[in-house]
DNA sequence: GAAAAAATAAACCAATTGGTTTATTTGCCG
DNA sequence: CGGCAAATAAACCAATTGGTTTATTTTTTC
């Protein structure tokens, strides 16, 4: 009996998997419980075994979906650009509201998840090394075009150069959270972009 | 009866936030369970709570501990130098190698408690906003001095400097911790090094 | 409307959780 | 050496942990 792509099921459990995102991200995973996921999703732990055969595996979905989603919003913020000094403008932007209008609560998933998951789960780490190197290549990619549209330098080490944007952006990401302020990290954005015209020229 | 400074109850006590602040660093507070601290410190459970009243107290300590031992390292770095250039080159270097010489196994205890306690423990995220603030305090004097002796460039808003200095650090040893690798930290470093040549001068 | 699928409720599991108490032993130190 | 502080061992606590199973009910969907 065919079921549409859509079903009842499906439905059940995306909401478990976006419910679950968010208590992840804010509670980590050692810090999540069934009980926690249950009144969070407002669903049985036997629906939740039926979608998802343990803590981990869940875990797993929850975090491919946070990062699926910030992935998803950060290209949207660029799509309306070609010109790259416009879509590196546009990169920043998105994150100077970061903080007020998070991607999912609780702060950024991937900072959250490498930090908890590097020592002690590795199927997240897994997925954390994966997702960052999305991202990298999603910069990568930024600054290539940027010089292959004249606008960038093309002296600079586009790896160097990404691996500094992502590093600040994230170190600016969890100093906004540990103040619970949205000062740092818009300081740390606006140094971001002067050392960045410094570096790839005026964009 | 007079017992010395460093009684043995002292001595175990020490002992026990030694072990602690590596286990919470590596696990997390929500990772880590009495059976780990027992297994880690060699010490009955009747001992622990002999010493600290509950797990947040120990946990507290153990931040606390792993967080001054940070700030006595970098302390002890940039001691042999008054040159405020040759401080800010010593600070740089301390952190070229702290992911192969952690100051306490798992990483850099200020970014694992900042993500884990922000939104979960707020006794811990007290003491990591404090820390911060200490580490912050310490730059923001570096930077002043420089700008005293005349090798920093008065006009930088010290301010803004330290915050993008401690993020971009944080950021680095984030990235470094999630790739397993000593590369994306040098980068940050060697990026941060010529983004503060430009701002500061040449030191 | 009927079959199939999805979800619930609930009992069950052994292990572990953070935390407490007490009697006993160890060993430090004056 | 003797007294006291420190530490142990162990029993105990109720609650919760992640995980499983089964019978039952509710929903879909054809």
């Amino acid at each position: 009996m065919k079921r549409p792509q859509t079903s009842k099921a499906e439905q059940t459990r995306s909401l478990i998997v976006e419910r679950a995102a968010v208590l992840f991200n804010q509670k980590g995973f050692a810090g999540t419980s069934y009980k926690d996921l249950m009144e969070a999703t407002g669903v049985t732990k036997g629906c939740l075994y039926g979608h998802f055969a343990s803590k981990e595996e869940l875990a797993v979905e929850a975090f491919e979906y946070a990062a699926q989603t910030l992935i998803d919003r950060v290209g949207e913020a660029m799509a309306p650009y070609e010109h790259a000094g416009e879509r590196l403008r546009a990169l920043l932007n998105f994150y100077r509201t970061y903080l007020s209008n998070p991607v999912i609560a609780g702060g950024c998933p991937l900072l959250n998840t490498a930090v908890e998951a590097d020592d002690n789960q590795p199927a997240l780490h897994d997925r954390v090394v994966k997702v960052l190197n999305r991202l990298h290549k999603g910069v990568f990619k930024l600054i290539e075009l940027g010089k292959a549209q004249g606008v960038f330098r093309e002296t600079v080490n586009t790896q160097d150069v990404v691996t500094f944007f992502v590093a600040t952006v994230e170190g600016g990401i969890m100093l906004g959270k540990a103040y619970s302020h949205d000062q740092p990290l818009q300081t740390v954005l606006h140094q971001l972009e002067r050392w960045l015209q410094f570096e790839l020229g005026d964009f």
